[in-house]
DNA sequence: CTACGGCTTAGAGCGCGCTCGAACGCAAAC
DNA sequence: GTTTGCGTTCGAGCGCGCTCTAAGCCGTAG
């Protein structure tokens, strides 16, 4: 099942180190080879998300779907795009609540541009606080696993007392807690 | 409440645009100003989590905590630093089922460091993934806004048949869906 | 004809990580 | 002495985002 969504395929581009073009995530992720009109099993796939979810999506009103003379869904492509919108915003973090917001203010027209900007204003700057918060995090782990000795090493060359310099690993490797 | 909890003096830190050296962060984070013992409210304050938490952490038998005469916790400098541990740990992602995997295996002794290991290393691997997705996320939502219209315009200049150049956001702002 | 796979629905259930409620203890302030 | 405030315990409850179950329909393969 979904063996290359577009987020797998993206960040397989990404691989390589260089920095991919806004053209060509623009390309990948957005306007992406949409065909007319797909069944479940195809978006699913295609956005590497279950068919119950897709569902639920539509339940909680974030999309309408079409069905077809056997009461199938039928997606059509502006219904593929905007999942796709949406499961890039859920995958970065925008939580249901805020999506089924965004939705209604893009149902009720266009001059809710406004406020729709602010709200992708405003997830953008979560999306950078967080970016800046697991850099932080990845730091201070690179950093754990360095000093705890490269490899197999037991780690620990100086069990002193707390001196504080290379042996930076709050679970003292010793015992389960002093108290 | 947690107004200046150790995640966001080293965020602060951050906004500088420095990249923050390693040892800073370290000294930080990991081995900070720690008091001989705190009571719970400090340490609440200090890691910016609830006390609920700190006792529901205590409950899932990630850290043992004294107590006083009164049977008030008592947290000596190991255990709030295992907690800062375990709290960046949370933060960056990883599941309170690892970090108990983790400090099950900090708790068996020094023969268990290369499953430690393998297990921080994971993580980081984690972390790497998760901020390649949200820089991917990050540059899609930067060019939506973009193309959206700088400040309040409406944004669409090109309604026509999705040419797919300009106007790539999928929610189209005049219906909710031509379905 | 029958079986199978994949779709439909409404609604229940679940895993996670807290978060809170209730009932109580103790100490300092009024 | 009583109130206030912070702590304690145990256990229940909650918000989120799915995820699954059950019962049923349909089209195709064998």
């Amino acid at each position: 099942m979904a063996t290359d969504d577009l987020m797998t395929r993206a960040l397989d581009m990404l691989g390589d180190g260089a920095p991919l073009s806004v053209e060509a995530i623009h390309r990948l992720a957005d306007v992406a080879d949409v065909p007319e009109s797909m069944v479940i099993a195809e978006v699913a796939d295609l956005l590497g998300i279950s068919p119950h979810t897709l569902r639920y999506y539509e339940r909680a009103g974030l999309v309408e779907v079409a069905r077809d003379g056997n009461g199938h869904r039928v997606y059509d492509a502006d219904a593929v795009r905007r999942l796709l919108f949406l499961t890039r915003m859920r995958l970065s973090g925008m939580p249901m609540r805020d999506l089924r917001r965004y939705i209604a203010l893009v149902d009720a027209g266009e001059h809710t541009v406004p406020e729709r900007l602010a709200m992708l204003s405003a997830h953008r700057d979560a999306i950078r606080r967080r970016i800046r918060e697991l850099g932080l995090s990845l730091t201070a782990i690179d950093h754990k696993i360095t000093t705890y000795g490269g490899a197999t090493a037991p780690a620990v060359q100086d069990l002193g007392p707390r001196t504080g310099t290379a042996g930076g690993h709050e679970p003292l490797p010793r015992a389960p807690q002093p108290g």
